[in-house]
DNA sequence: CGAGGTTCTACCATTACGTCA
DNA sequence: CTTGACGTAATGGTAGAACCT
């Protein structure tokens, strides 16, 4: 953003100290590989979290979660609840399989052969896409898929392959759509925190500017000040501060300010209106 | 032991689909 | 009915780490 370019750069320092992680947070790659330890990035952003409701038991089948829940419903999710009754079958994968035949031959090579069962069927589906054509079909997840990966998004950020391949049972759904999923929901909060971070920034800004402003005004009236006041003639002028908030002279040291109305600044010192509205007093 | 290859995953930018006003 | 905006599922590419030869 090139703070140190800001035509209010008044030498103070901004320090952005957000509980939230950075926003290159330092990547956990493979968490395979310490399937048994939480993973370094596994805890979520609490400050970022819209909350969510759960409707289903987390143990619950996905299709029974539906057949629960949308007995007549008669809502904009019915073909969704069509697709996935029809998914709980065997051989009906198609309706939510948009699968690059490429991967799915890559990635058999290392599941679980329950895993690759599944992969199997999508990939085969996907090539008997109804007309024939490649046009991938877009899955509009439920609520309740998407409160019990919210659920467990919360719980971990980031799945195990482990993780990953209950949770796609559970759900009904792809390990692969369930890594997508978390995929994309990692990049919406990253987004949201983003949004955050540039509004406290702007607001950073702004303050930092009136500061500013309200400095120069200060110093005038200093010159102003000095030059109408003989009293002051032969005092350094790094010796006299002024509180901004009160706008009173300080005096020479904090064991003089009692005697004399002058106080010195041991060193310039800038105050952070965040944490110190009135660090001079 | 180091180099090169393989595999896996996270992340990113982007695309494209579904929904809604 | 059409259209544009928006949310988000899905894709393709890249980088880093672990493992294997």
């Amino acid at each position: 953003m090139g703070f140190d370019d800001h035509p209010c750069n008044t030498g103070l320092v901004l320090g952005l100290g957000l509980p939230q992680e950075s926003t290159s947070p330092p990547k956990a790659h493979n968490p395979s590989r310490f399937a048994n330890k939480p993973s370094p990035n596994s805890a979520p952003t609490s400050a970022t979290f819209e909350p969510s409701l759960t409707l289903g038991l987390p143990g619950e089948p996905y299709h029974q979660l539906v057949a629960s829940n949308y007995k007549g419903g008669g809502n904009s999710h019915e073909e969704a609840i069509d697709l996935y009754r029809q998914a709980s079958s065997p051989h009906s994968h198609s309706a939510v399989s948009s699968f690059s035949s490429g991967r799915v031959v890559k990635r058999e090579r290392d599941l679980s052969s329950e895993e690759v069962e599944v992969e199997k069927v999508s990939s085969r589906a996907s090539d008997e896409d109804e007309d024939g054509s490649n046009a991938r079909k877009k899955l509009r997840l439920t609520k309740e898929q998407s409160a019990l990966l919210e659920e467990s998004f919360k719980q971990h950020s980031t799945l195990n392959p482990k993780q990953k391949q209950a949770l796609a049972r559970q759900l009904n759904l792809r390990p692969r759509q369930v890594e997508v999923w978390f995929q994309n929901r990692r990049a919406r909060t990253k987004l949201k925190q983003t949004e955050v971070d540039c509004e406290f920034l702007k607001k950073c800004c702004e303050t930092l500017t009136d500061e500013n402003r309200r400095l120069q005004k200060e110093l005038q009236e200093l010159k102003a000040l000095k030059l109408s006041q003989p009293l002051y003639m032969h005092m350094p002028a790094a010796t006299l501060t002024m509180c901004p908030s009160c706008e009173r002279i300080g005096g020479v040291g904090s064991e003089g300010a009692s005697k004399s109305p002058f106080s010195m600044a041991p060193k310039p010192h800038f105050y952070n209106h965040f944490t110190n509205p009135s660090a001079a007093c």
